[in-house]
DNA sequence: ACGTTACCGAATATACTGTTCCATAGCGAA
DNA sequence: TTCGCTATGGAACAGTATATTCGGTAACGT
């Protein structure tokens, strides 16, 4: 890849992350972009089709590098029969999240918009396919496979949105622990 | 209030309505909306500041009927000690939503914005809060209260949107057992 | 050093928002 | 019915954002 368009796409790709940590994606105009990242009007369509291509693709670059350490994680697991706790998975997800610089965080806060919580959830949910003996016990045999999945990915979508929306007090242990509660 | 103004906003709720079942909120124009409402522009914005607000006080008047007859129910279980089923009040709510003919379903499916889910959700906390008897035995002593109400309010919408989402196939009756089998 | 390509920047068409104006028709009350 | 009031219509308006186009320029990979 041109060096120009990798340097562009990264300046487009910073200035809107640091725009996201400071107003919501709908209100992000495409003018502050280019002026942030100092790249003309043209060169942005040049890359992105639209603001919400440029926020899909976000999602795809940042949720890569936290699944797959992970999905890692989870095969690790199947490969060694580790003794370890099996729900270091989550926990290590969590602890990514928090630790995490990209402001991933913000985004998956209610301020930000659905359509990433939808990309979250989406990658989410192959991760928990992963994960299913940890949940088997507290499965209900009415229960079809299909919303149980949906069911623990939403739940632990909606522990983080509680988590940030109530000004991530707990550590990321607690909150681990509260979602393996709660689901 | 005169009967111009009822008119009017009888005509703007109609049509924004109608085309909420059509296309998600954030593609709706305001030129949409008066063009089938057949008013003027300004008559519009001396009625409604937003889009926003005009989405607002159509939830506050369709969940006021919703969770209106859903607490009353409540309210009749608590002071005569029914021996039906505790759980009917999500039931009904179930029932009252799939025979809703106010489009409420399309509104919570995730095509449309999470304004809509979040005013929903603020007012099913409400009802949660009256019903928490019904969860005890799930909950964890780990849990903090404020937790577990967000969650299963939480789990409701989940299991609503996910009902919407496979098309709608199970009966109120069998999505209120996967509601109460999840929580 | 070369041909190629991404970029700039400026201009442009298009669309939506929210406000303002006045004339008019419908309203409630006397 | 009459009268004063007010909601409405219709149109114009400024402001803002989107998305595209163009030729000149500078940087790129080979």
């Amino acid at each position: 890849m041109d060096r120009r368009q990798r340097k562009t796409r990264e300046a487009i790709f910073a200035a809107f992350t640091a725009l996201l940590s400071q107003k919501e994606f709908a209100h992000i105009t495409v003018g502050e972009i280019i002026d942030r990242a100092d790249v003309g009007r043209a060169t942005f369509y040049a890359h992105f089709e639209t603001k919400e291509f440029l926020l899909k693709e976000l999602c795809e670059e940042l949720f890569c590098h936290i699944f797959d350490a992970a999905h890692g994680e989870a095969c690790d697991h199947r490969h060694i029969f580790s003794c370890e706790a099996p729900d270091s998975v989550f926990l290590h997800l969590v602890q990514h999240l928090q630790r995490n610089d990209n402001h991933v965080l913000e985004l998956l806060s209610c301020q930000s918009n659905d359509l990433f919580l939808r990309y979250f959830k989406t990658d989410l949910i192959k991760l928990v396919n992963t994960q299913l003996p940890l949940f088997a016990a507290r499965k209900s045999d009415e229960l079809p496979e299909a919303f149980w999945v949906d069911h623990i990915a939403s739940v632990f979508v909606d522990t983080i949105r509680w988590w940030l929306d109530n000004g991530r007090r707990e550590s990321p242990e607690t909150i681990t622990a509260y979602f393996l509660a709660a689901v």
